[in-house]
DNA sequence: CAAAATATTGTTAGCGCTAACATTTTATTG
DNA sequence: CAATAAAATGTTAGCGCTAACAATATTTTG
């Protein structure tokens, strides 16, 4: 089977190669009935670009870098469907790149994406949209980037995010309406700004409810499920039990579920759990967590969009704020990892 | 930051720009003094290839199709780790596609990869590595590819696989050398070979050590939690209920333990739960799930080397079963969730 | 209507590297 | 030592496409 060349079309439609480069990079540069006779025969050729003969004569490799850290796979699985299925569709290449706690490491690694990798930009998951180093030397170079979910320098970049803090809020109340008095809270990992707003978002929730936060309802956890334990451990001893526990995310909820069961507790009858995210790992044990569903594909779709659109040629002015904020919905998704009122679901 | 080109290279070595490509490419076709000095010289610069310049004037693309289907998210991960690990230090990079169980969509998937990607080789897992249409159209196009634990056509390719067996057998006889005397099955995927393997390896031990296999015993599942749901609520229901059950992977196994938690049964004091692969879900429930490690990484890692070492030009021949089948080694993994002899532990 | 401006199309050169062939150097043979 | 063969190195052309500039066609302006 060989693959038709950009030559091919050009000698079929009767105009030069550069017209028929024209066309399919959309510039604007090219007649309505050139156009149309050039796409057409493009489309019955099945005519489909060279990416090497393309990046070697221009500056786009159509290669996207996804760096994230392995630890948190469940998330990162999400994000990664999302993204290879928008890419299969716009002629683009995802290259992933794992990032490493060591700092060192993860700057090498960005150095080698956008200089021996040449890609056209970078989508930075966090915690890794969450360091100053990387924003930094993106910036510095010019790189195309997008970040998920980042709390610093939130004009460097288009970022996509949900509304955490409403999220938080939310789904506390909604544990305050079904009942919930003793609602205790595992924070997330304190390098994501995530972390602080599904905080502030419990906190509010009681707050506005007029529910005491005794000190000792408050754990630190780093969206692990070690760290969920521990926490729940801790939480789980307390003579004066919590009724719920909102865990920063879906893996620490799991680890919730799991000493729950170690004490003979019953879930959700002696205490609600929820989590956040909405991973596989929410559905891959019993009971089910309920949870905030984060709509990772549609982020990671998104992401993909602001990467390979092309950049209007304006002057370099500071932009606004709110054209590079991009909030997306989160659901509730409750499960019978907590006790909800069937009236109010 | 300006990349050091080939020709750099030749200028300051005083050689060609085709000495400096023959030394990169190990072209045994270089004198001894003359490939030292280059080689020193393109480290000192740090010399990377351009690869679309490569791609376009040679027939290796540097791309390495990894096809799965995400179904399987927590055994995919892990496989993907080891992959771009090992893609990082040999100058390849994974192009990760996703297969769905819509046949054709498969098939027009790779050859997305072989005509327009052009991927130098194909690595396949399970069940993509079981698609008859799929290894016909690879080797009729002649493309290099690498299975995970196939089971049909074993002289087509190089494939990777552990002995699904033995393991299954060891930890069955495992269970039977720690006092389990009904032990149930849920069999994998008809679709997958190591299915079939690890339920022939069970039913050996079991009767290797006389014990009975009650017919009610044994379940069809198909590698997802909810069919490890309805195997586990059949197993649990049954009047003589066994005292164990090996489930064919993990996800399996997690499902079994949710529905004895529902039915408060203790884990293992009632019944003891082996899984199958390690994948990190084993150890994100409670209590964690005993197992057998398949070497995923490794397994990554050894379908990179074989698709991008150097084929030697040889004449055509049936390759001996032998050079192509790759087994490595598994490890039980005893873990909270079956009751294991302290003393043989 | 002619000149100027704009839009469209085509030509040229080259991106960084390597396949294929040519030339030079070195080793082997008689 | 000369002739031949093999090894090493260099030259040429081009992979498929696009940036930059040139040429041509069309539209606008006075």
């Amino acid at each position: 089977m060989s693959k038709v060349k950009l030559q091919d079309i050009a000698i079929k439609a009767g105009v030069s190669m550069m017209t028929v480069s024209r066309v399919m990079n959309n510039d604007p540069k090219v007649g309505a009935k050139t156009r149309e006779k050039v796409s057409k025969i493009a489309n019955e050729m099945h005519y489909k670009p060279n990416i090497a003969a393309r990046h070697l004569a221009s500056s786009r490799s159509y290669f996207i870098g996804l760096v994230c850290e392995y630890a948190n796979y469940s998330y990162v699985s999400k994000f990664l469907v999302g993204a290879l299925r928008k890419c299969r569709t716009s002629g683009y290449h995802i290259i992933l790149d794992e990032a490493t706690s060591h700092r060192e490491k993860t700057i090498a690694t960005i150095k080698d994406l956008i200089y021996v990798t040449k890609v056209d930009g970078l989508i930075l998951l966090p915690p890794i949209s969450n360091i100053p180093e990387v924003v930094d030397l993106l910036v510095s170079e010019n790189i195309d980037f997008v970040r998920i979910a980042p709390d610093i320098n939130l004009t460097a970049s288009h970022y996509i995010c949900i509304d955490d803090y409403q999220a938080a809020f939310e789904v506390t109340e909604k544990l305050i309406l079904n009942g919930h008095k003793r609602i205790a809270h595992i924070i997330g990992s304190p390098s994501q700004g995530a972390s602080r707003m599904r905080y502030q978002g419990y906190l509010d929730a009681l707050r506005s409810n007029q529910l005491m936060i005794p000190p000792e309802y408050i754990e630190q956890g780093d969206f692990t499920y070690k760290s969920g334990l521990d926490a729940a451990k801790r939480l789980l001893e307390l003579t004066n039990k919590p009724d719920a526990i909102f865990a920063a995310n879906d893996e620490m909820a799991a680890a919730v579920v799991s000493v729950a069961h170690m004490k003979h507790l019953d879930v959700p009858e002696d205490v609600s759990i929820v989590g956040f995210d909405d991973t596989e790992l929410a559905t891959t044990i019993w009971p089910n967590i309920s949870t905030v569903t984060q709509p990772l594909e549609e982020m990671a779709e998104l992401a993909i969009d602001i990467l390979t659109t092309p950049k209007t040629p304006s002057p370099p002015k500071k932009p606004k704020m709110s054209s590079m904020r991009h909030v997306l919905e989160y659901q509730l998704q409750l499960r019978d990892s907590s006790k909800n009122n069937v009236n109010l679901t």
